[in-house]
DNA sequence: GTTTATGCAAATTCTTTGCAATACT
DNA sequence: AGTATTGCAAAGAATTTGCATAAAC
């Protein structure tokens, strides 16, 4: 994983500091996308400001991409594709709104839509709401 | 447009105070859905609370829905359809990242996408992100 | 030695709540 | 009278910045 990572930083043109392999580790290793409050508790060791610049940064590079999760706050993803202009790898989230966990959903890619001559898309965001499947049986 | 107005607070059982009808009828009268904040700066007259309080309500009569801007902030806009219970009539936006705008997209609806069994779905929200052609023609 | 990254603290931004006063039925 | 609504003020939550120190090149 860890040389995985330094490949993918020198491909991206960012210094594969330690702080910053943190993050993205952490993040390739969840198996949904990650709030900054989720990483600032998985990386104990790291200042949320850091966290943040790290992300901040990997957004501009595309490494990671952002995704709401339908309450007004954030996560963040590492991008699947590698490439260093836009993003274009991405997938459909399901956010429970009972107990607000995000979900991936794997099966294929967004379905495109038309755009209005003029518009110049750089990336999508599809996120279903609704109830997931443990909180329905809960119920 | 008063009238309409009071005739769908009745339908979604709720009372039409002047404050409400304001709040409904500014958000009606907008072409994109918008921010609390810009709420509060086009009806200075009521306080932010009250606005956002009214939205509140209206989120969950489903008179109107929430949007997400794609910067962690969220917007409301008038549902289309009478519905009581679900958001049926969403269609995707088209946020720009330099100017901030948002821009509905209302070329038919979102495409639906197939969901894993268990999961159960509320509303959809379909955002791309990217460049407006005004934003575009200036750089 | 100059540039880049980091940690801490604090500022900012935006959302949400408590509560007393007011309006409605 | 009793319930619902409103405005003000303040609490909360989360993001973002300033700046001094430390590390990397």
């Amino acid at each position: 994983m860890e040389e995985r990572l330094i490949a993918l930083f020198e491909e991206h043109e960012l210094r594969p500091t330690a702080n910053r392999l943190m993050v993205a580790k952490t993040l390739a290793g969840s198996l949904f996308p990650l709030s900054l409050i989720e990483l600032e508790h998985r990386i104990q060791t790291i200042d949320r400001s850091n966290i943040f610049r790290a992300l901040t940064l990997f957004k501009t590079h595309h490494l990671v991409h952002v995704i709401e999760d339908g309450s007004g706050g954030v996560r963040y993803e590492m991008c699947r594709s590698h490439s260093q202009t836009v993003d274009d790898d991405e997938h459909a989230h399901f956010h429970c709104e009972r107990c607000g966990k995000t979900f991936c959903l794997d099966y294929g890619s967004i379905p495109a839509i038309p755009l209005p001559d003029g518009f110049e898309a750089t990336s999508v965001n599809y996120l279903v709401k609704g109830i997931c499947p443990d909180c329905k049986r809960r119920s």
